[in-house]
DNA sequence: GCTGCTGTTGGCGG
DNA sequence: CCCGCCAACAGCAG
C-alpha cells in the first residue's frame, strides 16, 4: 500500500527522470477532457504531501495524484495498438516492465516531450488524478497533519493532548500526521512496544517519545528500502521495494515475535487488520 | 465458481 | 463532533 515511504520513493525517482520535462499528451482509459489542460506545460517541481504526489506546472496549476491502495506510477515506453476483435485498446510494452502483472493495469499515461512516459497502473481503479488550482492545492495541504519526518519532538508530543482515539487509527489519521498507513503503523507500534488499541490519552510520556522516535526510524527505513511491495506497489522503474522482506509484525500472524518468540496476533482495530505481539505490546 | 478479505479515503447515518 | 459502516473496485485465497 502506498504510504509515505512508497510515495517518497516514487517522487525521488520521478524527479531524477522527468523534472523540467514538458507534458505533451495524455491518454486515459476513462474520458478525462480536463486533463488535456496539462498539454504543453513544463513540470517545474515534484513534491510529496502526505501520500499525495504533486506536479507543479508552469501555468500555476498542480497535477495531483493520490495512489490510494493499488496505484503506482511507472516510467516506461509503451505503444498503443488496436485490438480488432474487441475494439478495445491494449497496451504493449517494449520493455520487460509489464512482465510483472501488477504493472499492467494502465489507466492513465502522460507522454513527455523527451519521449519518456509516465503511466498510472492501478488494478482496482481507486487512485485519484486531478488538476488543481493553487487555492485548491493549498486547502489540501492545510487539511493534512504535519510531516512525521520534519516535526520536532516537542510539537509531536503536543499533538497527543486530548486525543481520545486508539493510537493506531490516530497514527493513520492523515489530519493528525500525514503519510502513515496500515503497514507502517503496525511496525511503529511494535517497535515502540505500545498496544495498537490503547487510547492515545492514556499513553505515558515515554510511550509517546518512543512512538516519535520509531515513527521516524521506521519511515526512514521504509524509504531506504524504497518502499513495501507486499501488494501492488512498484517503483517507477517497475521494480519492487524491499520493506516486505523485513516486516516485524505486519502479515506475520502466528509467526514468532522477533523479540520474545510469542506468536504474533491479528485483530481488527478501527475496522483495519492489525498485527501485534500480545506479549511485547501489552495494554497496561 | 462463489464468497469474503484486502485497505485508502470520503460520505453517510446514528 | 465522533464513531462505525459502506462504497468505490478487482484480484485473489480458500
Amino acid at each position: 500500500m502506498p504510504e509515505l515511504p512508497e510515495v517518497e520513493s516514487t517522487v525521488r525517482e520521478l524527479k531524477k527522470n522527468i523534472l523540467g520535462d514538458f507534458l505533451q499528451d495524455v491518454w486515459s482509459e476513462k474520458e478525462r477532457k480536463d486533463l488535456k489542460r496539462v498539454e504543453g506545460k513544463r513540470i517545474e517541481e515534484i513534491r510529496r504531501f502526505g501520500k499525495n504526489i504533486s506536479f507543479f506546472l508552469d501555468n500555476g496549476e498542480i497535477l495531483l495524484i493520490h495512489l490510494r491502495m493499488t496505484g503506482h506510477l511507472l516510467l516506461g515506453n509503451w505503444e498503443l495498438k488496436k485490438n480488432s476483435a474487441t475494439e478495445k485498446e491494449e497496451w504493449w510494452s517494449k520493455e520487460p516492465i509489464l512482465q510483472d502483472k501488477r504493472n499492467g493495469f494502465l489507466r492513465v499515461i502522460f507522454f513527455l516531450a523527451s519521449g519518456k512516459q509516465v503511466a498510472l497502473s492501478d488494478p482496482r481503479k481507486f487512485a485519484k488524478v486531478s488538476l488543481l488550482q493553487k487555492k485548491e492545492m493549498e486547502k489540501i495541504i492545510q487539511e493534512l497533519g504535519p510531516n512525521p519526518l520534519s516535526i520536532k519532538k516537542k510539537e509531536f508530543k503536543k499533538l497527543f493532548e486530548g486525543r481520545k482515539k486508539e493510537i493506531k487509527p490516530l497514527l493513520m489519521d492523515q489530519a493528525f500526521l500525514a503519510g502513515i498507513g496500515n503497514i507502517y503503523a503496525a511496525e511503529i507500534l511494535f517497535k515502540a512496544k505500545v498496544n495498537p488499541c490503547k487510547k492515545a490519552s492514556l499513553l505515558k510520556e515515554e510511550e509517546v517519545e518512543r512512538i516519535y522516535y520509531f515513527t521516524r526510524e521506521i519511515l526512514k527505513k521504509g524509504i531506504k528500502l524504497k518502499g513495501d511491495s507486499t501488494s501492488d506497489y512498484r517503483l517507477p522503474s517497475g521494480k519492487k521495494g524491499g520493506y516486505q522482506e523485513c516486516h516485524l509484525v505486519y502479515k506475520r500472524d502466528n509467526l514468532p515475535c522477533f523479540e520474545c518468540k510469542e506468536k504474533i496476533k491479528r485483530t481488527v482495530v478501527g475496522s483495519r487488520g492489525t498485527y501485534y505481539c500480545p506479549s511485547c505490546q501489552k495494554k497496561e
